[in-house]
DNA sequence: TTGAAAGCGCTAACAC
DNA sequence: GTGTTAGCGCTTTCAA
């Protein structure tokens, strides 16, 4: 049923010559007359010949693969992060293979055990947001296999990260809407046991201390998903004093609350000032257009391979951990004033 | 610097005994007693032992991988491919490993390339726009690696297949704004040396043709971007037998044309209709509602790795291509009437 | 019930 | 300049 492909004996055999000739002809080592070197890449190129990734891996114990634990590749975010990944270890010659957790804890760990025995030469992983052990993590860093967390870092191991500056973004962002007029500005965010939720909350809060406004616990809202904004941006804009601006942690809530807001017959920006986080195609095709900070997805994925390339080139000594911070920009659009 | 993981010689050399001995344990062979097998095992569970799946693939010339190349993980419509098929391939056992074209020929030819030297057992693909010359894909059939090709088509090879029924998907789509009072309807489409474009302007036209209306060149465009749909809207717009209805290929598209048709001072959908393609998240979320054609993208993805794992496993004999459709259907919201 | 040996495809030390 | 051999981690005949 499945055809062999050719191998370095089967050229060996045809050519009447030892294998070890073959490869090093292959291999275009100095030792061998180009003569018979001619013959034997002649040989190879017409039967197609292709090395065997497997052998030469178990030989040299190293696969030259990366593997990657994300949550879910249809976000927008870390689609982007997985293309920075891939550019990049492509540059570096590493080969990838990817996890998705599909936030479930189970299928996390699954993925950690199949990159063990995948036997991995290193390991970028975002934790699931159900995730709330990390043994299986800790393992990995066990087995000597280098690890760099991205974005959703786990903060009980120790190892390189890179993280977007959330706390910067959203303080800037937030900032940015209280200097355009807005005094009562809603935070819609996510459940906090994850550290990147606090950050941005505490973005937003901070932001507000520091202009003297107050932090009002009526307008901060666990929301971070369409639907849950169209349920609670209502309560939020019947409230007798409603808010002037809305902040959401992600494009696809803040749209929610836009349509809600435009629904209720509001002028964007005028009356309500509308701000997103992600920065994806959702904000270049709504209306009006929506602001939104840019978490430079595509950057932290290329930074964070190299990171781990850099390592496992043994370029950074052992025990000093990086943590890079890759900054937002805001994009001004039109849902702010 | 790497540490070596832990192998079934370790174990056989710490427990003094011999490696079969440890394999066949691990194994849970019949043979072996009950005490062997009791000792084995609490070794192995303490030290963590993996097995080496390239060590393992090596030996049963079979990796129990398969391959996928596609053009772009960040559109919607293959993420959500990818995910159907990741599924279906982790119910058969199977890994997958994911090779992005980018729509550049080259890439894919080198991911085709990889993916022969990886000894994957099957590949599906999903072929770029820049594709023109299929050799790469023909030389994965040659190896006897079966291939089923999704979306994208490659006509010339004969492999199990699965499409969108995009012809029937634009027909009854466009039969629907003609029932809805639509007279003059233009088509946003791709270049089209792609079969999947032909099939989507030919199901563009016969829908006009079945309903006795005129077929206009006018009214249809080579466009299938956000950006290229502002450029090309207005023109439309402008004529002096202005479009009642645009039919776009992608969702990007048709928000662009709803911008522009929005911006111009024209109500949607009473004097202007506008249906997308493939029903991504922007169809949720813009103003109004895009109606638009779902593609069913996971369940397309689940399909064809079903037909190959079916394949690999002999299920199905030899030379019968299998061809399989899925239907499209029309997800009716606010952009049209 | 267990062990020894061979071999999957490849390369590198060591012959010659 | 080329061949022989051993070994990466694993399983599986064959032998004991």
């Amino acid at each position: 049923m499945k055809k062999r492909q050719i191998t370095i004996k089967d050229i060996a055999k045809a050519l009447h010559i030892s294998p070890s000739t073959v490869s090093r002809s292959l291999a275009d080592h100095p030792d061998i007359s180009q003569e018979t070197k001619n013959i034997v890449n002649a040989y190879a190129r017409e039967h197609k010949y292709k090395p065997n990734a497997l052998a030469l891996s178990l030989r040299t114990n190293n696969t030259k693969t990366i593997g990657v634990i994300l949550p879910q590749i249809v976000h927008y975010f870390f689609s982007s992060v997985l293309s920075g990944i891939e550019d990049e270890a492509e540059k570096g010659g590493y080969r990838v293979i990817i996890c998705q957790s599909n936030e479930n804890y189970e299928k996390e760990v699954k993925g950690a055990q199949a990159l063990l025995e995948a036997r991995v030469c290193g390991v970028l992983a975002s934790v699931a947001k159900t995730t709330t052990i990390y043994n299986h993590f800790q393992e990995l860093i066990d087995s000597d296999i280098p690890m760099v967390f991205f974005d959703r870092i786990c903060t009980g191991i120790l190892t390189d990260r890179v993280v977007v500056d959330d706390y910067a973004g959203v303080c800037s962002a937030v900032e940015y809407l209280i200097r355009s007029g807005c005094r009562r500005i809603a935070f819609f965010g996510s459940p906090s046991h994850l550290a990147i939720s606090n950050n941005r909350r505490m973005g937003y809060e901070d932001a507000l201390r520091k202009n003297g406004l107050p932090v009002d616990k009526e307008l901060i809202k666990i929301c971070d998903n369409y639907t849950e904004a169209l349920r609670l941006t209502p309560e939020l804009l019947s409230l007798p004093n409603r808010p002037d601006a809305f902040f959401a942690v992600n494009d696809e809530t803040a749209i929610g609350v836009l349509n809600v807001v435009k629904a209720k017959g509001l002028r964007i920006p005028d009356e309500v000032s509308i701000c997103g986080f992600t920065n994806n195609s959702l904000a270049e095709v709504s209306d009006p257009l929506l602001t939104s900070v840019d978490q430079h997805g595509y950057e932290l994925g290329a930074i964070a391979m190299r990171l781990l390339i850099e390592r496992l080139n043994g370029v950074r000594d052992g025990d000093r951990i990086v943590s890079k911070i890759i900054k937002t920009n805001l994009v001004v659009r039109q849902s702010t004033r």
